[in-house]
DNA sequence: TATTGTTATACTCTATAACTATA
DNA sequence: TATAGTTATAGAGTATAACAATA
């Protein structure tokens, strides 16, 4: 009940291009999840970052998530300008990030979809099953991957 | 012996943020690895495929390895210009695409060098488990995620 | 001398719309 | 009418270089 084609695709084998498939899908599906609350991804995530780390700097954010300084400037000027999150100084030159009370409230509604968005892709998977491919994941971040320094 | 900071990062504990996180490694790496054969990955991807599957068209390609018609036409031109792959009318408005000989030893290359690169990530892992993170991977894209449609 | 925030800029990847020639 | 290949183009995302102010 398929007969879209009689392809092969040997990269199905290999967990370099699965992953990358699934990471994709899920990013986009994540996408689609945060637009209801006007917010991309990396929005979402630097919220959850300044609530979990208050007066953490732009640039200490960056280093978490992979991020260029140059590129931190108009994602966190654009959550200032929604006031959703405040600065203030904390030296003269960097600036101490913190949540405004809607961005709280934004921030809320954000983890639930993100967790909405991770039961709907893994609901199926047991609880050890999760724990087990998040160890994995981490694994491949935190193993081997420490050679390009 | 680490000292780099105290800051929490909640987004650790999120599947789908260490399955990009992972994925994004994985492609740097194998962007690095591949560069010593001049592919970047999804000229790799491509080259692969047709050798799977001869007589295959770009579109079919594109309709794979979800790659846009017209993002593919620059792409098979390069393997086109480099002679790795040929092209013979299928009928009047398709292609049949096909390895060169030179098309042929770059992919043996490339197929190598994409085992050894998932070794280097995933050589502390069992069979077992390759199989079940594999297996997992995907679920994640042939479950939940059709409900783009 | 090193770091923060910033501007400007370029490059890659991806997406869309429209055209042609074929089926 | 639908499809393959193509062109042109626009939008993200990401990367680098340079600068001013500050440490």
């Amino acid at each position: 009940m398929d007969g879209k084609s009689d392809l092969k695709n040997p990269l199905e084998k290999r967990l370099g291009y699965q992953l990358r498939r699934a990471s994709v899908l899920m990013m986009a599906a994540l996408t689609d999840r945060l637009a209801d609350l006007a917010l991309k991804p990396v929005e979402a995530s630097i919220l959850i970052l300044i609530q979990a780390n208050p007066a953490i700097t732009q640039t200490e954010i960056g280093r978490v998530l992979a991020i260029q300084r140059a590129n931190m400037v108009p994602l966190v000027a654009g959550l200032m300008e929604r006031k959703l999150i405040g600065r203030q100084a904390a030296d003269g030159r960097s600036h101490a990030l913190h949540l405004t009370p809607a961005g709280r409230l934004l921030t809320a509604k954000a983890e639930t979809a993100m967790l909405d968005h991770e039961n709907r892709f893994f609901g199926e998977f047991s609880a050890g099953d999760r724990e087990r491919l998040l160890a994995q994941l981490n694994e491949i971040r935190t193993g081997k991957g420490d050679s390009d320094a």
